[in-house]
DNA sequence: TCTGATAATGTGAACGCTAACATAACGTCA
DNA sequence: TGACGTTATGTTAGCGTTCACATTATCAGA
C-alpha cells in the first residue's frame, strides 16, 4: 500500500523534535546527560514518525551487527528443535539477533557453505548445535576470528561449550535399573560420530562397573527403525537380558516394539529406559521411563555464554546440566528367572 | 587470536588487483562488460585477502537487506520444526537470509515484540507459521509495508499463503476408514483457533456426508495428553464407534493408549488414523495409519513465494499440497458387531 | 559579577558499499 | 584516418548511523 513513503531517519526525527541528529542518536542509545524534557520530545517525535533505527547503518559505523549465527543439523532431532526457540529468545533478551543455518553435519562442504552464508551477514559469534566430531573440526578450521560456542562439545576441545551432563544422566539411568535388581543390562548407544554418545556409554559402563556387572553396548543411531532392528536381533533368551538402556527415546520406542513383538512383556520381562523425554514418551506403550534434559536451558546458556563473550570479551564456563530421571511404567523389577 | 587485523574492503581488493573499487563491486555483483582477465585478477585478489562483502554497507546503500523474517510459534510442533530447515535453505538458494522469531501465538504482545525485533533488522518480507485466527489479524494490523506470506491461512484472507490441502487430506483419511467398512467414525479435531483444524473437520464431514454417515466431532488440541483424555471418555460401547480420525499423530497416540487401556483392541475393535506422519508413527503400538503432508515442501514454497514477491513484485498463488495416505496397522475392517 | 567545572547539545567526518555519471579503450566502417 | 558505437573502467556522492570533537548552557562558589 504505502509505496513511496520514505522511511524516516534520525534527521527527520531531529527536525521534528527541534534538536540535532546527534541528540536523537543519544536518546536512542540512552546516553548520559540528556534533559528529561528533550528526551520526551525526541521520543514522541520518534513515535509520531514511526521511526525504526536502521540496523545496517548502525552496523556499518560500529562494525557490530548484533547478530549471532547458529549452525544446526538439517535433520530434525528433538533436542535441537527445542533449543532453537530458547536460543532465539535469549539472544533477543540480550539485544542480539539469532540467525540459523541448516547444514548436513556429515558434509564438510555443506558446513562451509552454511558458515560462509552466516559470515556474509556479519555474525559476531557462532553457536554450533551439530555436535559431531567431524563438524567441530571443520568449524574450528573455518572460524577463527569470532567466538564459537559448541553445544555438547568434546571435553578435550579448547573451545567453549555448554553441556549436558550426559555421563551423569546415563549413570543415573543405569543405576535406576540396577536398583530395581537388574543384572543383565544392555545399552543401545547413539551413533559414534556424536559427542553425546560417548559419555552416555561411559556413564552406563561406570554404573555397571560400580555394581560389578558386565556392560554390553550395541551401537545405534537416534532413530526408531534402528532401535527396532536391534530389538529384533537382541539375544534376550540365552543371555537373560532383562533391561535395556537406550540412548534416546526414539531408539527406545523401536526397541520396545520389537521386544514386545517377540513376545517379551515390558516391563514384566524386559525393562526399558530412554533418554530425552520427548513429549509423547508418557504415551508410548508402555509409558517410557526416561531421563529428561533441560534442552531449553541448555540453549539459553549457550547464548548467554556467547553474548557474554561478545560484550565483555570474557568467557565463563557454564556448569553442566544434569538430566532428571522420570520414572514411568517401562521399568520394573526383573522377573524371577 | 587475530585481533587487530582489519577486515579488507573493496578498496583493499581494488588496490591489490590494480583496478578501481567500482570494478571490484562489478565483479562481486557480476555486472556486464568486464574483461575476463580483470575478473580473474579481482577474484584472486579477493581470495588472497579473504574478502567478505559487508552486508551492512550494501544494505545501507541499496536499502535492501536480503533478509526475510519468519514468525513461528514458540511451542515445538512437528510441522513447523520441519519447515524451518527447508525455509532457511530455500531462502539461501534465493540469495536471502532467513531469520526467525519465536512468539507466543496467543499473546498479541509477544507477536508485536517479535515483529518489532525483526523489523529492526530490516526484513524485506515476513512469513508467518503461526496459523491461528488471532495471530493473523495481529500480524495484518502490524505489518502493512512489506509482503507477508501466511502458511495455512484462512481462505478469506486477502494475504498470500502457502497451503496444505487439509480438506482433501482429511477427506481421504475418512474415506479410507469408510472404504474399510466403518460406519461409526468420530473425529478428534485440532484446537479451534488454528486454521488447519476447520478444513480437517470439513473434509471429514464431507466424506461422512457423501457416505450418508453421521459425523461426530470432539474438539482437542495437538497433544497426546488431550488425545488420552478424550479416549478415556469416548463412548465406544453404546455408540458402537469403530473408528477414530485424529487431527494429528500425537492426538492419535494418546487416543490409542486410552482405547487399548480400556480393553478395546486396535485395529480389531477400533481403527485409528492420524495426520502428520511423525517419524515415530511407524513404531507406535500399533503402527499408525496416517496422512503424510510434505512440510518441507510447504515451507519451501512459502519462501519461494516470498522471494518472488520481493524480487519481482508479483505474487503467484501456490497450488495446495495434498497429503499422502500411509496405511499401517492401526486401521482395519470393523468388527462384526 | 566573573570563573570554571559540569551538563547538555551541536558539527563534521567516516564506516563500506552501490548508483549515476564520466571517461577511456577498442573495434568497425566510411 | 577519423568518427562513432560499443565495451570497459574510473570518479564522485550519498545511504543512516555513531564517533570524536567542538561548542554552548547551567550553576556553584569566590
Amino acid at each position: 500500500m504505502s509505496d513511496k513513503i520514505k522511511k524516516p531517519n534520525i534527521y527527520d526525527v531531529a527536525k521534528l523534535a527541534g534538536v540535532s541528529h546527534q541528540t536523537v542518536s543519544r536518546v536512542i542509545n540512552n546516553a548520559d546527560y540528556i534533559k528529561a524534557d528533550t528526551r520526551t520530545k525526541v521520543q514522541s517525535a520518534m513515535d509520531q514518525l514511526g521511526y525504526v533505527p536502521n540496523a545496517a547503518a548502525r552496523a556499518l559505523v560500529t562494525s557490530k551487527t548484533k547478530i549471532v549465527g547458529i549452525l544446526v543439523s538439517d535433520i530434525v532431532y528433538h533436542g535441537p528443535a527445542g533449543m532453537l526457540h530458547a536460543m532465539e529468545k535469549e539472544a533477543r533478551r540480550g539485544g542480539f539477533f539469532a540467525i540459523s543455518a541448516s547444514v548436513d553435519p556429515l558434509d564438510h562442504n555443506s558446513i562451509a557453505q552454511g558458515i560462509q552464508h552466516l559470515r556474509r551477514l556479519g555474525i559476531e559469534g557462532l553457536v554450533v548445535i551439530t555436535p559431531q566430531t567431524d563438524s567441530v573440526q571443520a568449524v574450528e578450521r573455518l572460524v577463527t576470528d569470532i567466538p564459537v560456542v559448541f553445544i555438547d562439545s568434546p571435553k578435550y576441545s579448547k573451545e567453549w561449550s555448554a553441556e549436558l551432563d550426559n555421563f551423569e544422566g546415563a549413570k543415573r539411568a543405569t543405576e535406576h535399573l540396577i536398583s530395581l535388581g537388574h543384572k543383565k543390562i544392555v545399552h543401545v548407544s547413539g551413533p559414534s560420530g556424536w559427542f553425546v554418545s560417548a559419555p552416555r556409554v561411559a556413564g552406563y559402563e561406570a554404573a555397571m562397573k560400580n555394581a560389578k556387572l558386565e556392560p554390553e553396548v550395541y551401537s545405534g543411531d537416534w532413530t526408531a527403525p534402528t532401535g527396532y532392528e536391534i530389538g529384533r536381533n537382541l539375544d534376550l533368551e540365552t543371555e537373560k537380558v532383562t533391561a535395556i538402556f537406550a540412548a534416546n527415546d526414539h531408539l527406545a520406542l523401536g526397541l520396545m516394539r520389537a521386544v514386545r513383538q517377540r513376545g517379551y512383556a515390558i516391563p514384566e520381562r524386559v525393562s526399558v529406559i530412554g533418554f530425552d523425554d520427548v513429549p509423547e514418551a508418557a504415551y508410548y506403550e508402555p509409558p517410557l521411563t526416561t531421563m529428561r534434559p533441560d534442552f531449553a536451558e541448555l540453549g539459553r546458556v549457550a547464548i548467554e555464554l556467547m553474548v557474554g563473550q561478545i560484550n565483555s570479551g570474557e568467557m565463563l564456563q557454564a556448569e553442566t546440566l544434569v538430566p532428571e530421571l522420570i520414572v514411568r511404567e517401562s521399568t520394573a523389577m526383573p522377573p524371577k528367572l
